[in-house]
RNA sequence: GGGCGGUUAGCUCAGUCCGGUCAGAGCGCCUCGCUUACACCGAGGAUGUCGGGGGUUCGAGUCCCUCACCGCCCA
């Protein structure tokens, strides 16, 4: 029975091209309306029994706005927790925000500065004011950036690092860290940010290679006697800051130095400052250097602080916090340290006691957020033991309680964690956690979790209107540290606590392992007693075109909403992930955002054509049913067959972490496999009317089957023209509305047989189409051919998609019996294709190119064939290669001489 | 000074863990084509001694050693 098969008006029911704009935020509106994102969502819908699967989101700092970086890490977590949520595991990824203490204030400072107001000027309280309503105004901004690019957060558990649940995290944590003797207050030399007038860690100080000048001064030796400098005895040192000279406590030379042996144990008079100081001997001091004596300056510097220490020197701080000369620099008190530097070296020149300079190449410590050139300064301040810590830390990923991944980052996380310093967590900023530790006046210290204070000193009892808070705050990355917990509601033993800590996935930029990562362990594994995730995953970071960083300050940076605005957030994310590889670096460019772009457009409108080419004996509004077995042909068990394998792949690569690899693997399944091939053969059957009506339907639930698989496989990846396309084709009856919460697919039954005899006539329909552009045939002429090693069930799509009539043998003459037609012969592993061209004596060329094409295809066969028989020749390898490799290359030495000869004969005819 | 990553088609990169049709993809380039899903497209095509050298192996982008250059991290 022959009925009409389409009904074109269907095709009409999606625009006709892919606009992500017209339906991205629409989407985005109906997952929030399902609430389908908590793990305990009215929409959510795991698999009973399922562990939940967890990411705390890394919080974006408030005050930037979000840049291709995070684009990219919202994206592999997006798509981490979409496939879990797919499996059916309750999923929670918590959205937070971070307060970024020196990062704000750095930005509000300059805000303030340009009202002619100042943090001074304000005070504390009204300084914090303006803090909470700048970054009342940043935080939607933020928030809707989150949005637009699809991530599937669960808002109603939105955190803050400044709210009350982590300010109690803090206070508990510290407490509890005091108690533990793993935190401690002292005096210790700390790097000073003169810019920011606060202590940074170790990890913000960037060394600089830069030149300075080395500077050699003469320090005169004191005489025993007389107690006078000797106007003609010196030593001399050199020194790249001779400011410092105001600090000096003492001068070093090796003790098995000839040079100075003598001078050991004698004192020399620091100048300006009018100081006798001893020359001692220390092991350190680098003989080569310089003039092999060196000034210590235990106050200023960290190598000799510890050479003050060994040697019980007192340290003599000389600079205030901006970096000016303080009261024990004398006469030079006041004067910046550079201009200080100036006045001092002018003036031992002038005195005669500047030896000499020279340019020197050395590393400079840079504050990481205002570039200033950080001193090492003492301070007393709260430090964090880091050892047992870190140890613990360490522990953990090497008994894989946690693993890294890429694991090459061991190797960093193990060099860094064993050679970690102590924290310095006090900061001399406001905008921030302060720290819960108050002092009586005997300098006694209480440190209490209690939001109010403690009642009494704990040591003297003194009340409480005595103590005295200490002004400082934490480090930002303080509060960070207890972010997968305190989250989560510790220190209470929450519900959500219990449930969903530790944490599934820790997933961030490898670039803040040891500013973050390292820390969360740390802490977490001490607060908690457990691991805070079970594994850290680091992706690369965003580059520009030409592999240099993004920066605002260089200009290069790509705004995410941009990207969106122009090809959509799908197309983003097509293109943060197509082609990377797990915590490798990458280079954006535009033109993958076009990709991404046309990738999505490929599948709207391959969607469209399935959608239009339901059968008419199919009413609309069917829920989706399998195709009936008996009715299938071989395409579409091939296309069965291509789609479980597409699903084998993709699990695998989902299972490697990597995405770079899924994105890559489903853009050719969907367009080179689905749509190139599956779309164009279904076509042939779909457009046959001598079919009977089962087959059409059969084709057809074929194409919708697989196309479901598809976008279920691509959702992770690409959410918002999934989750549309998958609105527009029938359902099953028990799938949900929304795509998001639809079931992972299982892979079906490979067919090997199929696959093969399909691929087959691809790969002669593939020949087919070569030789006629190669011979120079028009494309729209039809040909006659005869087929062999294609299965008749096949010639239909053959006929079709090569533009060839199949005859059983091919005429000899053409149509007006004027004698021989020439013939084409497509060869190809295991069919071929004679092809009469018909009446073309007007172009005997095609007979000339053909040929050419021909010789040109036997001598790479023979070329190939040789190979072949040469290593089956090799005795080493026949008795060494395991069996399958040998009968492989058996196998293709055979398929290659059938080939050869059906060549030669083609070319001797 | 130590460590890590990179060096594969003109460009951007997969592939290297587990050696044997792996020499790949996209873009770009060339030739055709408005075939009723898509010109954000289709058909066909060209292009690489897989950074250099050495080694292991029957066989090496793939494993080992070494060198060079680029980038990053730590000290």
């Amino acid at each position: 029975m022959t009925t009409p098969t389409r009904e074109p008006s269907k095709a009409q029911e999606l625009p006709k091209a892919y606009e992500p704009a017209r339906f991205e935020a629409e989407i985005y509106e109906r997952w929030l309306a399902a609430a389908v994102f908590a793990p305990d969502g009215a929409g959510a819908r795991p698999v009973s029994g399922r562990e939940p699967f967890v990411i705390i989101q890394p919080p974006p700092n408030i005050t930037g706005a979000l840049h291709l970086g995070h684009a990219l890490t919202s994206t592999i977590e997006d798509a981490m927790i979409r496939h879990a949520r797919m499996l059916g595991h309750p999923t929670l990824w918590l959205p937070g925000l971070d307060h970024a203490s020196i990062a704000a204030q750095y930005v509000l400072d300059r805000i303030l500065a340009g009202e002619g107001e100042s943090r001074e000027s304000l005070g504390r309280e009204r300084y914090l004011e303006r803090m909470w309503q700048f970054i009342d105004a940043t935080r939607e901004v933020m928030l809707g950036q989150q949005r637009r690019i699809g991530a599937s957060l669960d808002w109603s558990r939105l955190r803050f690092t400044m709210d009350e649940g982590s300010a109690r995290a803090v206070r508990e944590s510290f407490a509890r860290l005091y108690r533990d003797g793993l935190a401690y207050r002292t005096e210790a030399l700390i790097n000073w940010c003169p810019g920011c007038r606060t202590s940074v860690s170790d990890l913000e100080v960037i060394p600089t290679e830069e030149t300075g000048t080395l500077w050699t001064i003469r320090y005169h030796i004191v005489d025993p006697a007389t107690h006078l400098p000797l106007e003609d005895e010196w030593i001399a040192v050199a020194t790249t800051r001779p400011e410092t000279i105001l600090g000096d406590t003492a001068v070093a030379v090796h003790p098995e130095d000839e040079r100075y042996r003598g001078l050991i144990g004698r004192k020399i008079r620091i100048p300006f400052v009018e100081r006798d100081v001893p020359i001692i001997a220390d092991e350190v001091v680098d003989r080569t250097f310089g003039t092999g004596a060196v000034k210590i300056t235990p106050a200023h510097d960290r190598d000799d602080y510890e050479t003050g220490q060994r040697h019980r020197l007192p340290s003599i701080t000389v600079l205030n916090d901006d970096a000016s000369i303080n009261e024990a620099g004398e006469r030079f008190a006041g004067l910046d340290r550079y201009e200080a530097r100036r006045h001092v070296v002018a003036e031992l020149e002038a005195m005669g006691d500047l030896e000499g300079s020279r340019p020197h190449q050395m590393l400079i410590g840079r504050c990481q957020r205002s570039n200033d050139v950080i001193e090492p300064r003492l301070k007393t301040q709260w430090f964090i033991r880091t050892e047992p810590l870190a140890r613990a830390a360490l522990e953990a990923t090497r008994n894989r309680e946690t693993v890294i991944v890429p694991p090459r980052f061991e190797k960093v996380w193990e060099n860094w964690l064993t050679n970690i310093h102590d924290w310095n967590v006090s900061r001399q900023l406001w905008w921030g956690h302060r720290i819960p530790a108050w002092y009586c006046p005997d300098g006694h210290v209480t440190v209490s979790a209690d939001p109010g204070g403690p009642p009494a000193c704990e040591v003297c009892g003194r009340p409480a209107d005595e103590l005295t808070q200490d002004p400082d705050i934490f480090d930002t990355w303080y509060s960070s540290g207890l972010w997968p917990f305190s989250t989560l509601g510790w220190p209470d033993r929450t519900e959500d606590l219990q449930r969903f800590y530790p944490g599934s996935v820790m997933e961030t930029g490898y670039d803040i392992i040891f500013f973050w990562v390292a820390r969360m362990m740390m802490l977490g594994i001490h607060l908690t007693d457990a691991v805070p995730f079970r594994k850290v995953y680091l992706h690369g970071l965003v580059k520009d075109p030409y592999g240099k960083r993004m920066s605002k300050t260089k200009g290069n940076v790509v705004d995410p909403l941009e990207a969106i605005d122009t090809a959509g957030a799908d197309a983003l994310r097509f293109a943060l992930l197509n082609g990377t590889s797990p915590g490798n670096d990458q280079k954006f460019q535009p033109g993958k955002l076009e990709d991404g772009r046309n990738f999505a457009n490929k599948l709207w409108n391959a969607t469209r054509f399935v959608v239009g080419a339901r059968p008419s004996s199919l009413p609309p509004g069917r829920p989706r049913r399998a195709p009936d077995e008996a009715a299938l042909g071989p395409t579409e068990r091939w296309i069965r067959s291509r789609a479980a394998a597409a699903v084998e792949a993709v699990d695998r690569a989902f299972e490697a972490d990597n995405y770079g690899e899924v994105t890559r693997l489903l853009y050719e399944a969907i367009w080179s496999e689905f749509c190139d091939w599956g779309l164009e053969l279904a076509k042939v059957r779909l457009a046959a009317d001598a079919v009977p009506a089962a087959e059409h339907e059969a084709t057809w639930w074929t194409l919708v089957e697989a196309l479901d698989t598809y976008l279920r496989l691509l959702h992770p990846i690409m959410p918002f023209v999934t989750e549309a396309l998958w609105s527009s084709i029938p359902h099953a009856e028990d799938d949900p509305e929304l795509l998001i919460v639809a079931r992972w697919p299982s892979a079906g039954a490979r067919d090997a047989e199929t696959e093969r005899a399909v691929d087959s006539a691809i790969e002669l329909i593939r020949g087919i189409r070569n030789a006629r552009t190669e011979a120079g045939i028009e494309p729209g002429r039809k040909l006659e051919a005869a087929l062999d090693g294609i299965e008749a069930e096949l010639h239909a799509y053959v006929e079709r998609l090569a533009r060839v009539t199949v005859r059983p043998t091919t005429p000899r003459v053409d149509a007006a019996g004027s004698g021989d037609t020439p013939a084409l012969v497509v060869t190809t592993g295991s069919a071929q294709a004679e092809i009469r061209v018909g009446s073309v004596s007007a172009d005997a060329g095609i007979v000339e190119r053909d040929r050419a094409r021909l010789e040109r295809e036997l001598a790479e066969a023979e070329r190939l064939l040789a190979a072949t028989r040469a290593r089956l020749g090799d005795a080493a390898f026949t008795s060494r290669a395991p069996a399958h490799i040998v009968e492989g290359a058996q196998a293709r030495e055979a398929e290659l001489e059938d080939r050869v000869s059906r060549l030669r004969e083609r070319l001797e005819s």
